[in-house]
DNA sequence: CCGCATCCGTTTCGATACTG
DNA sequence: CAGTATCGAAACGGATGCGG
């Protein structure tokens, strides 16, 4: 019984072939923070079943997208974790969150702010088009917790460095700052959205900058719709 | 009846609540060339029946971001075209794409090579990495047809273009081409995949390149993998 | 002919239970 | 902890039908 497939000869079609199934993405989505085991996923993607992981988690091994690695005694458990052709998939996946941040609004009571899902949920939040070409780093105190946005340099002429690649989110707050903000996630969201004005937003206390100023009109750019920032 | 939906608050669940349906990017693939009728979109998804189509027509209409229009008499059709935020999806198929290509070997008599597909293939192929800041435009004669890729300026320091907005691939080949390439898609795609050597490629007459020799070099790193450029 | 809607067998998924 | 087995429910594949 050959798996179903859409059968043309297109990037496209083959993508989805291996990952068009429901749940698939969402599982690659709790890889690209590293290695987890079969507990681990399950609890995190509440509503899919056991029996459902196990075979994603098999089909994804097929394709070679995750391999199964056993940690030696006495440590000894089973740990799922992306091949290098399955971390290829981190552009895939920070589109999508591009795409979607529209359509989110705030956390409620029966879906709540997962804090494991904030370090993507910013890189998908920058607007890199505004970004110079330097490195930088910007901390976020939120009310979530404390991370770190490190862009790295845009690389040298003539060959630069992709969007996955120039950033990075990492938990807690680096030394070096070049810029810090204190806000809330909601908040952010926002302001990306365009549904709240950073003067608005620093006025009522909602966001507060730190580091240099001269770097402010950056983050305000960085941080909001495309059209906001062309007019001011 | 609600629609099942993954219930997180994380923008990746909530996209692939919206297009984590099978068919359902498909149909927006096909959308990406031009409004399209029902019946062109059944002759160009085999494998997708009618009824599905309709239903899934149906959830990208409300999702808002396709909308149908009935053209006026005498044309009197209906037609399906992606609204402003169904194009935002440009970004997601294109990262798509990317990821599929290295699946693809080559056409079959099962799987033929579609020529309404090959702008999008050719865009996929690009490594936009390696594009210089400024406009070029080149030109493929392929075995299956002409197309011109423009690529635009990347814009003023401060504000760049994503990879989106700088390709561009149009059927025909425009005037002032910056250079120009003979081959076929397999052997772009070859050559892309470092499957096949571009030295090795000329040589034997698989590839002929046209327009300014100095561009010639770019040409070979833009279409080769990474590490295969970076060592060259 | 185009734009769907209806019907039905098959596959996949959701949910619970069970085993090494 | 790391899965597999089972079974009803929902979604999908495939074909046909019908009004404009």
């Amino acid at each position: 019984m050959a798996k179903r497939s859409y059968d043309q000869f297109c990037p496209v079609s083959r993508s989805l072939d291996l990952l068009g199934e429901r749940w698939t993405l969402l599982i690659v989505r709790e890889l690209l923070t590293g290695p987890q085991r079969y507990s681990d996923l399950k609890r995190r993607l509440p509503g899919m079943w056991s029996n459902l992981l196990g075979q994603r988690l098999r089909e994804l091994e097929d394709a070679d997208l995750v391999v199964r690695r056993h940690l030696p005694p006495p440590a000894a458990r089973t740990v799922y974790e992306l091949t290098e052709r399955g971390r290829e998939l981190e552009g895939v996946l920070l589109a999508i969150a591009r795409f979607g941040l529209p359509y989110l609004d705030a956390p409620t009571e029966e879906q709540p702010l997962q804090p494991r899902l904030i370090p993507g949920g910013i890189a998908a939040l920058v607007r890199t088009e505004e970004l110079p070409p330097g490195a930088l780093t910007i901390g976020f105190v939120l009310d979530e917790g404390h991370w770190t946005l490190r862009i790295a340099p845009a690389g040298p002429a003539g060959s630069k460095l992709s969007d996955v690649e120039r950033l990075d989110v990492v938990e807690g707050l680096d030394d070096d700052l070049d810029l810090n903000v204190r806000t809330s996630l909601p908040v952010l969201l926002w302001l990306r959205r365009g549904k709240l004005a950073w003067r608005e937003a620093e006025d009522q206390g909602l966001v507060e900058l730190g580091g240099d100023p001269s770097h402010h009109g950056l983050l305000h750019r960085t941080f909001s719709p495309a059209d906001v920032a062309a007019a001011a």
